[in-house]
DNA sequence: TGCCGTCTGTACGGTAGCCCACAGAAGAAT
DNA sequence: ATTCTTCTGTGGGCTACCGTACAGACGGCA
């Protein structure tokens, strides 16, 4: 219920940490690296970076937006919030993906919110300029209308894993999600937040999060959270996140950087 | 686990009945429906009316079609099967919508199997001609990404409800969205079949529905449900199916049929 | 340095849905 | 009519997760 987001202790480590690894580039957002050279240029120009701090909500649900986002250091949380307060996650976007899948689907709004999961950067682009560029249905238009499949396919699995898997393979599941997204294996987050993008109490995810700590895969202090053993996580991991890296990698396969 | 179909016991009363109700139209879909003339008539030549058999698997997990369907008094089943035989629905497609989004939107194939549901009639489309028509970039294109995005909606809103609501909740739901899909109150359905698809047990099925029976809102005998009093149900479900018709509603307004 | 807000650990009872087992009943097949 | 399959009802034990409550600890801030 509590979908609590204090803005002020935490996005202090993480901003500076990855905005001094790489100079920021839209480049970094791996849809708009995977446009030949010449469609990205029609982009360029309109793209503009903007900061996206920890606990902003992009957009609410219902409501129209006139810009999509391409994170390339934030991530971006879509979740269902329900008529007593409580949410659910239904997909996460960060540099593999985009925000605002509805202007070209002919919507215009969903009923998601979109909440900045991970304080970073990204890139937005007025509706106006993706709409015109969608209709020339041309690569652009191929490469968003694939990502969304791909959307589709992590927003089915989730639902699925909601279903039958435990709170541990979950957690699992979120954290390698979230890590491949990240450039370093420390996520500013706390438990509390975790709790409310899984829909889970925080005494679920504390318990879940004690036992990977305890087998060593992970450790933590307040609001960071360190992935020490990657392959440990994929050993307790459900088959729902290999599902879905392996459908995001067979319908947005890494192109060459220009 | 067992996601068994008795081939032999069912699908006698929908076919004579619904059958007997109307001559078999494709117009009876309603995205087929929403064309407009013009549009609907590229289409008409290439429509192959198909019979859709309960239990029948139209698409399995991963592999191509050769077809799109467009059921008008079938409904069918999106399922996610996990590694260990368990099934969960992401979503249902009855004759208000497609089968093989992923055919346009560049994919080809998806993680999910399509099983019918109920019995009855569909109409398919080559994949070569639905390509051909969606690529003119026209009204039907539009439609198709509409249909898209409100799918979207239903596959997240389902796995929302996974998280948060009870049994007996989206049991309801369930019944209120196949109800909504068939032309009578009288739905040829097994409990087993039932819980399969939810991804549940088929004892939780049986102690929710005889809670609805106990209520009034519904009757059965073996492999019959009667949907006695759709207002119970409507007052016993949760937001999850109201979210899901407001957002197809909004999308896809009823066209008036030619 | 000390305070205080927030995050994390723990515990305890409650419950929904699972797993397993089996009995009874309906309807199809012969 | 009888048989036989399959569907529905029921019960008992189990586990994961929930709701609630509270204690302890970290770390920002004054």
């Amino acid at each position: 219920m509590p979908v609590v987001l204090q803005g002020q202790e935490a996005h202090r480590a993480v901003v500076s940490k990855t905005a001094s690894l790489l100079t920021p580039s839209p480049l970094q957002n791996h849809l708009l690296a995977a446009l030949p050279a010449n469609e990205f240029r029609q982009l360029a120009s309109h793209l503009e970076q903007v900061p996206m701090r920890l606990g902003e909500v992009l957009c609410e649900s219902g409501s129209p937006m006139q810009h999509a986002y391409f994170p390339t250091t934030s991530i971006v949380s879509l979740q269902y919030v329900m008529e007593n307060g409580a949410a659910a996650e239904i997909a996460g976007v960060g540099n593999e993906g985009m925000l605002g899948i509805s202007l070209f689907m002919g919507g215009l709004t969903t009923p998601s919110r979109a909440l900045v999961q991970t304080g970073g950067i990204g890139y937005r682009l007025p509706v106006k300029v993706l709409l015109e560029q969608f209709h020339r249905d041309g690569p652009i238009a191929r490469l968003l209308l694939r990502y969304t499949q791909a959307l589709i396919t992590q927003i089915a699995q989730t639902g699925a894993c909601n279903r039958h898997h435990s709170m541990e393979q979950q957690l699992c599941r979120w954290l390698l999600l979230t890590l491949d997204r990240m450039p370093t294996n420390d996520l500013v987050m706390t438990q509390e937040l975790i709790a409310s993008m899984l829909g889970v109490r925080r005494e679920s995810v504390t318990e879940a999060a004690g036992n990977l700590k305890h087998k060593g895969v992970i450790s933590y202090r307040r609001g960071h959270i360190t992935v020490l053993d990657r392959a440990g996580l994929n050993s307790h991991v459900c088959e729902c996140y290999v599902v879905v890296k392996t459908e995001f990698n067979r319908l947005l396969p890494d192109a060459p950087h220009h």
